[in-house]
DNA sequence: CGACCGGTTGATAAGAGTCAACATCCGTGG
DNA sequence: CCACGGATGTTGACTCTTATCAACCGGTCG
């Protein structure tokens, strides 16, 4: 980890940071709101989320203890994006300018902001990726290899602590599609997905991976 | 603009900078790559591409004079997407580690970098709202409006320099259905789109803006 | 018990993809 | 000068994937 102040820490530097302990389903930001706060999450999944006056939905990344979220806003006027917490949740925040502040003063964090930036950028570039070239089979099963952790041998159980309709606002289907792909899984003998419980079992992982489609890489 | 080193400024500093000129259809990289270079756009239209193993491809980005390209890999090993030219380009380049080192002695720089980045990041999370939650007719609407410059009144001309496959590409689509959409489009008078002709004519602008379907904002 | 929520499954429809033919424009070269 | 081929774009016929609408199952919690 890099010297200096980390954005992890500047919850510390007291008179900036408000601390958010939130329930489940409730939001640290909705989309319209004015903007002005950067958060930083220690505990719980998120959602971003956008939706379209009609009302259909779409989860537009996932966030857990460590990342930033509400950043985008920096040089807007409202947040474009809801963030909704799946899990309880803890957060601290820092106003902007407060964040910008301390990134000026310490190379190390601005350092390390830019490598946290990138890495979102370039999961949200495998999304486009993945919503613009891949169909429902090939999306699922994708989604399911990218909740298996980057340095994590093939893996036997998984948890996977969405909602039939969460991974259809995630991957842009319906939900009933969701449904059905799983369920062919299952009778493939993929996976098994309990009811009710978010905890898989994988059973034929090189097959998922396989199937998600990315080839080699 | 903030004062230091900007990123534009970087290609200033001797024994760092390559110069590229290239021409329409050359690569900047190419997905897979090793990469370690970050490149500043002075001139030309650049299109980010994804593609599978099996052709299909993505384009999940463009990017003008001013913009940042290959950022995105900066803590990785392998540039995860191609930089191509749509139209002959200048650009310069700066390693990483150069990179890395300026930024560290110019808090205005890393700022000016965070705020590209976080820009960039929202565009990325535009598209994904549009490839997951809006169709055919509402994409290319989308498509269309996005090209007005922000500061622009509502025109009457556009430029929109994109065959109709690399529309297909940008936006999940297939090339017949975006050809299609605008063939009905210029039968409602909704637009002009001469063959062979990047020169748009715009007969009814809130219309479209409408049918891109996302609201007020 | 009954309501509700999440999930599954079936029937059907709609949207978009695929395949193919053809039109136009262009540059090249006989 | 005109013929040819390639690239781009349009259109039609048909197919297939996925969405939509609806019924139903099985838990859980007042």
């Amino acid at each position: 980890l890099p010297s200096g102040v980390r954005p992890e820490q500047v919850c510390d530097i007291d008179g900036m940071r408000q601390r958010h302990y939130v329930d489940a389903q409730s939001f640290l930001f909705r989309a319209g709101e004015a903007c002005g706060r950067v958060y930083m999450l220690r505990y719980g999944l998120v959602k971003l989320t956008k939706s379209l006056p009609d009302g259909r939905e779409q989860i537009i990344g996932l966030r857990r203890a460590g990342h930033v979220v509400g950043f985008e806003g920096v040089d807007d006027e409202v947040y474009r994006h809801s963030a909704q917490a799946m899990t309880s949740a803890v957060a601290c925040s820092v106003a902007y300018k407060d964040m910008t502040h301390i990134l000026s003063l310490n190379p190390a964090a601005s350092l390390h902001t830019i490598r946290m930036l990138t890495r979102e950028l370039e999961k949200a570039q495998t999304m486009i990726g993945d919503l613009g070239m891949k169909n429902a089979n090939e999306r699922i099963a994708t989604l399911i290899v990218s909740f298996v952790p980057d340095d994590s041998a093939p893996p036997d159980r998984l948890s996977i602590p969405l909602l039939r309709r969460e991974i259809a606002e995630l991957l842009g289907l319906s939900l009933e599609t969701v449904s059905r792909v799983i369920a062919e899984y299952v009778r493939s003998g993929l996976v098994k997905a309990p009811r009710g419980s978010h905890e898989w079992v994988i059973l034929d992982f090189p097959r998922l991976r396989q199937m998600a489609g990315d080839g080699v890489e």
